[in-house]
DNA sequence: TTGCAATTACGAAGTTCTTCGTATATATTT
DNA sequence: AAATATATACGAAGAACTTCGTAATTGCAA
C-alpha cells in the first residue's frame, strides 16, 4: 500500500540513514545534495505525516520526525509493483536484469549461492 | 532517459506483447481489464508519441502506434532507477529481496544457478 | 451524394505532487 | 520587555498526469 514518490523517498533514505531529526536537520542534509527551501521540507514531513508515512513527536517546540515504515517494507512493495507493472510477473528475468545490468562483485556472488542454496535446502 | 508512468507501462505493455495496434484494438485490450474511453486510450498514445515512447504510422485512416523502445531497455532503467532511489546502489540487498518477497521455483533457481556460473566462469 | 459511423485533433477539468511565500506562534537575546 | 530569530501552519501556484467531451475530418453505405 505504501508507494512513496521520489521526493518522499529522498527524505525517507535521510531518516533510515541517520535516524529521527528535526525539519532543520533533515532540510541540511537534503541542501548537501540539491537546493530545497525549508518549508518545502517541512510541507513534504508533514504531508507524509498525514499520509503515514512519517510519524512525529511534537512534545518539543521542534518537532521531530522519525519513518513509519522499515526500508525492506517499502523495498518490497516497490518491488512487487515494478514486478507486475513492468516485468509482468516474471520475477526470474526481473532478477537476471538486476544482476545482469553491471558488474556483481565476487560477495555479491557468493551471498546469491548461499542464499540459492538455503532456499533449495527447504 | 526513458521512464513511463504507470498508466504509459501499461500502454507499453500491450504492444509489446501483442505487437503493433491501432488505438481502437489496444483500447479494446486495455478494457479486458479496466474501464478506459476510447479519447482516453487515443490522448496517453498522443502524448506517448510526443515523448518518443511510441512510435506511428499515419499513412492510413487508422494510425498504427508501436512501442519505440525494447522492453528491455525500459527495464533496465527503471530498475537503475529503483536501485538508487530505494536501495541506495546496494545492488545485491536489491537482488535479495527480489528473491526473497515471495517463493522461487525451481525453474528460476536453475536460471540463477546457471546465471551465476556464467559470470564466475568469465 | 447525402448521411452515418469511425477516427483524429483539441481543449479543458480534476488530481496529485512539488515548491515556496506569508502569517502566526514560540523562544532567545539584548 | 522589546527586538530578533526560529518553528509551525496555511494557502496557493505551477507542473505533470489522467480523463473525457466536443469539434473536425475522413471513409463507407444507403
Amino acid at each position: 500500500m505504501a508507494k512513496p514518490t521520489d521526493s518522499e523517498l529522498e527524505i525517507l533514505q535521510v531518516l533510515w540513514e541517520h535516524g529521527s531529526m528535526t525539519v532543520r536537520e533533515l532540510n541540511d542534509k537534503l541542501n548537501d545534495q540539491r537546493r530545497v527551501g525549508y518549508t518545502t521540507s517541512l510541507k513534504m514531513m508533514q504531508i507524509m505525516t498525514e499520509k503515514g508515512l512519517l510519524t512525529r513527536d511534537t512534545s518539543l517546540r521542534s518537532h521531530i520526525y522519525a519513518p513509519a515504515l522499515q526500508p525492506e517494507d517499502v523495498q518490497s512493495n516497490i518491488l512487487n509493483h515494478v514486478l507486475k507493472t513492468v516485468f509482468m510477473g516474471n520475477r526470474s528475468r526481473m532478477v537476471l536484469q538486476v544482476m545482469g545490468n553491471q558488474s556483481v562483485s565476487r560477495e555479491e556472488l557468493a551471498e546469491l549461492k548461499a542464499l540459492i542454496k538455503k532456499i533449495e535446502a527447504h
